[in-house]
DNA sequence: ATTATAACCCAAAACGTTTTGGATGTCAAT
DNA sequence: ATTGACATCCAAAACGTTTTGGGTTATAAT
């Protein structure tokens, strides 16, 4: 029923060859010829088959992304951000997003492999990189084109974005420790996550420049949800010497942090200091506003796609690794400042 | 470079006809051939194509989401969990989806109308509904399937899912007024969106059968930013005789609401109420836990999902308009249960 | 010996594009 | 009158599938 080609070609009385080459500004047709194309095409509301005409390219203008998704109360700020930076540099360049959902696991590869196997996308835009990452090998052995959010452990050389979350907590931790905090306690995310393992890095290596450490009963572990930091921090205060300071891998468990002393009537930044990190946009609108590093969600996810869709142009990006220097934002819930 | 039905007829030395057949369990293919064909096609690693599937068989087995971000720090947990949600039914029932991402305005038909006539989607799942909303007049007119998640004024007949917003009010209305608030405050989303008005409606209506009002000074308007819900709540808490309760149109402006009366040393669920309306994940853990209206984002991405896929594939659902009945989740916000 | 039936196979068309490799006609220069 | 250059056009092949409408062979029934 949708016009083609073809019905251009019959009303106006030239070959689907001239038509095509009318619509693509070739020059070798008369601009009479072209006129009455365009107008006609216009008239009968003509727009390309995209399938077609990608099954003749050979190429999809779309790139792939899977959501990680773990259970079905799945939630994270995160990615309707980093979606939405996709989405920028996509729209910019003509590209589109072909999202799927797919927990980590057997499967996982396998929709990776269908999508790239199946021609539906040019490359793929990674997330949640993991320190042994077999998408990364998979896609490299591919020669798929791909940019990742976050990198592997190990010598692989790949194109990857990613913020350098040592420093992060280095700031942090040196923040806390100039606060006079000496019992400074850390939920970790997940140490399969190359960015939980920096981030412990940053936080252990700054502890001990300063003369302190970090001793097992301070360091728990949290699975990225309000809720884990909530339970580990109630398991922290219940420590016959609980810490000072918390400090959770990510805002959303610092969240939860918050309400376990809160719920025990202590003041957050007065009784005890929380940091988090990710500097989510709900972050300065929690009571107190949470201390955290700032991470520029949007801007990696717009960044990270522009340089994708170079790599699957055939242009080279002119740098295909960028760390990110990170920033710390100081509020209140690390008492730096005057608690309300 | 990838293998096709051409390589395995030509290694098998049958025709790409009886490839394709044995592939696809016909059974004009003896068993000794079958089994030959499908032997070869895994050893070689074969993958159809979808692009030419899909043009050959006019279907594309995917359908279209536009996100509607409204600037770049967009970051809703509404829009994860629906994804996730819109990803479950999709993976089973083979489906793709293909993303965008687009503010309203002059161009966003443009994009649905691109994705239409370019057959890249057999169908939408439109979220976000307006009162009266183009989208749904157009998508309407050009009779392509689609699925939303709410629904507009008038009486146009679209199949949707929805949740009775005016319900879910009312249940927050006189759970607030049992507990013997008399002056409540209401922000609402902007009015442009129909949940807005049926949440208001349900505000104003329940209120006005408990013999009291919304009077307008307590009827403020927020962007459904927890920044906005803040700004708004700070306002209603400078007015002369400040309401006892302020009720949120969404979880998101409760948290601001109740960091700002935090701010002023107050405490939420004893000196003033405070309730919202979705129950995203995140409400159980803030402190104190946030009264609010339950809303299954997940399960109603996930069944808006189902319904589409259906009329995509030609099945009538046995139904196609669902409206949910709403559940008050209380918890500790509204100070009906003892505080800490 | 013919015919009917069943089992198995395949050539060719189709989906809607783009690109290749000419074909045709005109005009100017020789 | 021939040649060359240029402008304009188009038939056919190609991208990788599925489906249509047969064809061939072997076996069973007459």
């Amino acid at each position: 029923m949708p016009v083609t080609i073809k019905d251009i070609a019959k009303r106006t009385g030239k070959s689907i060859t001239t038509v095509s080459r009318a619509l693509h500004g070739y020059n070798d047709v008369s601009p009479e010829t072209r006129e009455l194309i365009v107008r006609v095409a216009n008239e009968m509301g003509y727009t390309p088959n995209l399938l077609a005409q990608r099954l003749q390219k050979q190429r999809t203008d779309t790139i792939g992304f899977i959501l990680p998704t773990f259970g079905p109360r799945f939630s994270d700020p995160f990615f309707s951000e980093f979606l939405a930076g996709i989405g920028s540099s996509a729209t910019k360049y003509g590209f589109d997003i072909l999202v799927s959902t797919q927990p980590p696991g057997e499967k996982e590869l396998e929709a990776y492999r269908k999508k790239v196997t199946g021609r539906q996308v040019d490359g793929f835009v990674l997330v949640r990189t993991r320190c042994h990452d077999p998408r990364i090998q998979y896609l490299r052995e591919t020669r798929t084109p791909f940019v990742a959010f976050g990198r592997t452990e190990g010598e692989i050389d790949y194109p990857y974005v990613d913020e350098d979350g040592a420093s992060g907590m280095r700031l942090v931790v040196e923040h806390l420790v100039r606060l006079g905090h000496q019992r400074i306690a850390y939920i970790s995310p997940p140490l399969i996550f190359t960015f939980a393992r920096d981030r412990l890095r940053g936080v252990q290596e700054t502890l001990s420049d300063a003369g302190l450490t970090l001793p097992d009963m301070y360091l728990v572990y949290g699975d990225l949800t309000q809720r884990s930091g909530k339970v580990q921090a109630q398991a922290l205060l219940d420590l016959f010497e609980p810490p000072t300071a918390i400090i959770a891998g990510n805002d959303l468990m610092a969240f939860g942090v918050m309400s376990a002393i809160q719920e025990r009537g202590w003041k957050v930044g007065k009784d005890i200091a929380v940091a988090g990190f990710d500097d989510i946009p709900m972050s300065e609108a929690t009571h107190p506003p949470l201390t955290t590093v700032h991470q520029p969600i949007y801007q990696i996810g717009s960044l990270v796609t522009e340089i994708l869709i170079k790599i699957i142009l055939g242009e080279t990006p002119e740098q295909t690794q960028y760390l990110m220097k990170p920033r710390l934002i100081i509020r209140q819930s690390c008492g730096a400042q005057s608690d309300h």
